[in-house]
DNA sequence: AGCACGCCGACT
DNA sequence: GTCGGCGTGCTC
């Protein structure tokens, strides 16, 4: 870990001034401060390592990263000497410095919030076993190139630098050569010169030379991972949650690959520092994850892969919010790697980049599941039970020979509560919201969770509840009664099923939670397609395709996708497949609206005065408007104390920078001024009427 | 966030 | 002339 000659040569002269980013929330601190470098650590400090400086006052420590070292300072005061290094690891490499500055600045937020996702905390242990098994390797290398040397010298002459697992790589990179098919290497040959493209995989589940089943797609993208390592290049692989990761690492692992980076909020701290590590030590890397994996320190990055950029779970939910599909837009642009995005069912975003012509679209249609739709509005039919007659007919249909799936909306019993007097809503005694059965019985609050013990009817004041609607839990006991002798499943988000076997079952399961099935599917019948549709959001039509065509993927290449209700353009896009030309024409409907993604938008919100502040400074930039300020309903979920307001603000891309660093500008003086503005306050608590930013927020319009 | 600096009114 | 009130701004 000490520096070559050069490298000291280059600190004698050029090192004298340290500066530093430190870790604070406050964003009037978010840029870089000065310190010298004590003689006693001049050998020891590198560009990325995390150290401990002084600040405030001398015996008061704050952490930061070293960002670069200059030879003198633009600051006119005393500069503090850098108090210790943290680690001698340099844990912040210039890559995703210049990433965490971009993203930050786009999205009006400070470049440590975005380090604290990139960078995971120390462990000393980990570390040490790191370095010592990183020696271990490195002299094992050096002792096989020698041996190898003495030998041949043609064996000599292409001998590989002495870096961990770098002599293990090879006999694994022949069979990764062989396990690659040619389109996905004519696709890792395109994204290492940075190209973007978008990619509908076929639906229908992939079995591995394992045994073991996965989605096609995930098959697919391990593919086009293994592709671009063997080019010598790092991968970024980006899934939404660990089901969706799993399956990628089976793939990976099937396909000879077993050493990949794995990146996941169920992982340890230290499993999380261990793999960070590793991604760290300068040799390619495949690196699978969650929205976090995108700032991970890849080496010579090739390309980064998103599968599903639609689900909203890979917006980042702490400050500043970002998607990892933007994050991936700035990295690929700046790392000049390529950009891939798969998924059963386009983006509004992406289609928005391929229109643009900034990402361009795979020309060939892939292989859909037969898709048949049977709506009883339009046929009216008896149904029996929780699902039309002809519904029931495809089910038993495939429950001959093997598992069939229902997709139901909603989860628990029963969604929706009433009286069984008078019929009207039941409300919840503590917050008004709406009540329902979350377990049979047990009517509670859909809002606070309260649990409605001793329940009056607010019109005739009755105390008999009522259960409306189907849950999945009130699904399944529907379907035991309707399918006597066949095994029922149940997949919720609270029980998740990850697989089922091949044999014959019935499988019930909420959007987003469906098992992978052996061999597939026989049958996939969507229900209430209806209620879906009518959720109150900007994006219901491109999330419900979403969630079709995910589950339609499930099916076995000769199974069957029954739409089992519902009408409209949406379901006829899905139905007959022309979910494109749909998004075209929902995209050119923002266009007209000025709805994201056509434009970008940033909520601003806080006191009154503050956000009133905050939007003057928009004054005069021209293709950027504002809705509001609205004043926030006080309560709820959320808290929120009242006269608080919200404004949105909307803009055009190309105003992004300029809207974002004004209304950044904002904040910082707000926050700066609000220590003394407003004197008597409670101690501990965060300022309610602070100014809040929050940019390309998706549920913004929701309400 | 905290903490020092600084500019006005009441005191020894 | 000095002490201390809190509004203002900085933190390398």
């Amino acid at each position: 870990m000490v520096g070559t000659a050069f490298e000291r040569a280059e600190g004698a002269a050029g090192r004298t001034v340290a500066r530093i980013l430190l870790d604070s929330a406050l964003p009037q601190l978010d840029h870089l401060f000065d310190y010298s470098i004590p003689a006693e650590l001049a050998d020891e400090v590198r560009v990325g390592q995390r150290v401990r400086v002084p600040f405030r006052s001398r015996d008061r420590k704050s952490f930061g990263y070293i960002i670069e070292f200059v030879a003198r300072s633009e600051f006119g005061g005393e500069l503090a000497p850098i108090a210790d290094i943290v680690s001698a690891v340099p844990q912040l490499t210039p890559d995703v410095w210049r990433l965490a500055r971009a993203v930050a600045d786009r999205a009006g937020g400070s470049a440590g919030d975005i380090l604290r996702l990139a960078i995971p905390t120390r462990q000393i242990r980990v570390e040490k076993q790191h370095l010592a098994a990183a020696e271990a390797a490195a002299n094992a290398a050096a002792v096989a190139n020698a041996e190898a040397a003495a030998e041949s010298e043609a064996a000599a002459a292409s001998a590989v630098v002495a870096q961990p697992e770098a002599a293990v790589a090879e006999p694994v990179a022949e069979t990764q050569a062989e396990a690659t098919a040619a389109p996905e290497q004519a696709i890792a040959a395109e994204l290492v010169t940075g190209a973007r493209l978008a990619l509908t995989p076929s639906h229908g589940p992939e079995r591995l030379h394992t045994g073991e089943w996965v989605g096609g797609w995930a098959a697919q993208l391990a593919r086009v991972a293994i592709a671009v390592h063997a080019l010598g290049r790092s991968v970024i692989l980006v899934a939404p949650d660990y089901r969706d990761l799993d399956q990628l690492r089976d793939a990976l692992e099937a396909l000879g690959h077993a050493e990949a980076v794995r990146v996941d909020s169920r992982q340890s701290n230290g499993e999380r520092y261990a793999g960070f590590l590793r991604a760290l030590d300068g040799v390619p890397r495949i690196i699978l994850g969650n929205r976090s994996a995108v700032y991970a320190p890849a080496h010579e990055l090739g390309a980064i892969l998103i599968w599903d950029d639609g689900d909203p779970v890979l917006a980042e939910p702490l400050t500043p919010y970002v998607h990892a599909r933007d994050a991936a837009l700035v990295r690929a642009e700046q790392a000049e790697a390529g950009l891939f995005f798969s998924g059963h069912a386009r983006s509004a975003e992406v289609q928005r980049l391929v229109e643009l012509g900034y990402v361009r679209a795979q020309e060939f249609p892939p292989r859909r599941t037969r898709i048949v739709h049977a709506d009883a509005s339009i046929a009216p039919e008896a149904f029996a039970g929780r699902v039309p007659e002809f519904a029931a007919r495809t089910i038993r249909e495939g429950l001959r020979s093997g598992p069939v799936l229902v997709q139901v909306s909603t989860p628990g019993y029963a969604p929706v509560a009433v009286c069984g007097e008078c019929g009207d809503l039941a409300r919840c005694r503590a917050c008004a919201g709406p009540i329902g059965f979350r377990v049979v019985g047990r009517a509670s609050c859909r809002w606070c969770g309260e649990y409605a013990t001793d329940w009056r009817c607010g019109t005739c004041d009755s105390r008999r509840l009522e259960e409306r609607g189907m849950g999945s839990a009130r699904t399944v006991e529907q379907f035991e009664q309707q399918f006597t002798g066949t095994r029922v499943i149940l997949s919720d988000g609270e029980h998740p099923r990850e697989r089922v076997d091949a044999r014959p079952a019935l499988v019930v399961a909420t959007r987003g939670a469906e098992p992978l099935a052996a061999g597939g599917y026989r049958a996939v019948v969507l229900l209430d397609a209806e209620r879906l549709l009518s959720i109150e959001t900007l994006r219901a039509g491109e999330d419900c395709l979403r969630w079709w065509e995910n589950a339609a993927a499930l099916a076995a290449p000769n199974g069957i996708c029954l739409m089992a209700s519902g009408g409209g353009p949406v379901v006829q896009a899905f139905v007959h497949g022309r979910t494109e030309a749909w998004l075209r024409s929902e995209l050119r409907d923002r266009q007209a609206l000025r709805y994201p993604p056509a434009v970008r938008v940033a909520s601003v919100s806080g006191g009154p005065d503050e956000v009133e502040r905050a939007l003057r400074q928009l004054d005069g930039l021209p293709g950027v408007d504002h809705l509001g300020p609205t004043s926030i309903p006080p309560g709820g979920a959320a808290r929120t104390p009242a006269g608080l307001v919200r404004a949105i603000v909307r803009f055009e891309y190309g105003q992004g920078s300029e809207v974002a660093s004004r209304l950044r500008g904002a904040l910082v003086a707000d926050a700066a001024g609000a220590s003394s503005r407003t004197k008597s306050r409670a101690p501990g608590r965060a300022r309610p009427e602070a100014l809040r930013l929050r940019f390309d927020d998706r549920g913004v319009f929701d309400g």
